[in-house]
DNA sequence: CCAAACTTTGACCCGTTGGTCAATACCTGA
DNA sequence: TCAGGTATTGACCAACGGGTCAAAGTTTGG
């Protein structure tokens, strides 16, 4: 079983390293979970290691310091989020209203299935070091890149009438972000139902008018 | 323990509540300034007290608990609020869509300039009291009343074109509410453009366009 | 000018929470 | 099987924050 271990030099360079990556991540991923229900003060250290069935004081292990997690468990909830936008086929390819429409009923989507209350994490509190707050906010950007591709795209092909690209998207963001806390006594098909009017509202702020969908 | 129940001449029957309730009023407002700009849980109540040059003791004098203050200075901040849009004249004369488009500027406006990301009191936390969240609902739902006639009526009169009133209100609350951030850096001239600016974008969730706006 | 009512103080209680650390358990490769 | 790094523990600390309370200070009406 170790015999044919045939990487004797430099044996396994990545190995140990590989397994506190994943540790890491599982620790990460349930950090970004409780963070993202409840908030950053609602949720102790206590809570994050208690849900790994852990002791507070081997998170110190990982992370220097709360905040130092909660950073690491959004770039995480960040990315992954952005990932998916991204992979999304039907953003793509079509009529930029359609494309448009399309990412803004997955991040909805999303958002209220998946992480609710997740975007309450992207406000970072001011007190915050420096080099938190600059990590947090180039994920932001490149999370609102997609969409400000899109729109400067329907704007500038004429599809659509926005006043300014920068305060149409920090009024889709807004609205996005709070879609969850409306939608938390949904389920099933009433869910869906608001993820579509959340989505037809939001296009009205590019100009586009709801029924005109059909494309 | 007191026999003077014969309250001469009912003197000054008011006199000192007049007082108590004076000092109230300037500890709610001092409350409500420091909630308002850093929310509930960054605010301590020891904060509030020397804000105000007292002891922390003292506020126990006056209300029962961290949850009762907090309350109370929502309430405060709402009414005055709430009081001041319904007192615009220009709300109340002229086409619909000038009407709500000076409602909306008036309440970015004092969102901006007055109470910093005050309206993020609005989220009761969930582990309060019924009879506080009561309070603070019934409170909202005055404030978003004068919103949601001119809504309806825009709707009804074939101005405006919204998927839904409910969701088009939230929607714009939620950028509403989350202006004051955005414009945190700004000041004079710029601050009042986009103030203008984040009007146009919102009338647009109703299906005015900018452009109209002429008034 | 006094006594009763009203205010304020400041010391104190107690639970929580972020953070530290020496000691110990666990692996793993040789 | 044993050494060495790796991971985890659990006890502990200091600061903070909400809340209590008896005692002392201040007003006020008579």
């Amino acid at each position: 079983m170790s015999a044919e271990e045939a990487v004797p030099a430099t044996a396994a360079p990545g190995r140990v390293e590989r397994k506190r990556g994943r540790r890491i991540q599982e620790i990460v991923t349930t950090a970004a979970d409780l963070f993202g229900a409840r908030g950053y003060d609602a949720v102790s250290l206590e809570d994050v290691a208690d849900r790994l069935d852990v002791t507070k004081g081997s998170l110190y292990y990982y992370f220097s310091s709360k905040d130092e997690l909660v950073t690491a468990a959004i770039e995480t909830l960040g990315n992954e989020w952005t990932a998916r936008l991204e992979a999304l086929p039907a953003a793509h390819e079509g009529p930029v209203a359609d494309r448009l429409r399309a990412l803004v009923r997955e991040h909805i989507g999303i958002a209220v299935r998946e992480y609710p209350a997740a975007l309450r994490l992207f406000l970072v509190p001011q007190e915050w070091p420096a080099a938190q707050q600059a990590r947090i906010k180039a994920l932001r950007r490149r999370h609102d890149q997609f969409f400000r591709t899109l729109v400067e795209e329907g704007v500038a092909s004429g599809a659509f009438t926005v006043t300014t690209v920068d305060t149409t998207l920090q009024c889709m963001h807004a609205a996005m972000s709070q879609t969850p806390g409306w939608c938390a006594h949904l389920t099933g098909r009433a869910q869906d139902r608001a993820v579509e009017e959340f989505t037809d509202t939001l296009m009205m702020l590019v100009g586009v008018a709801p029924t005109s969908a059909s494309s």
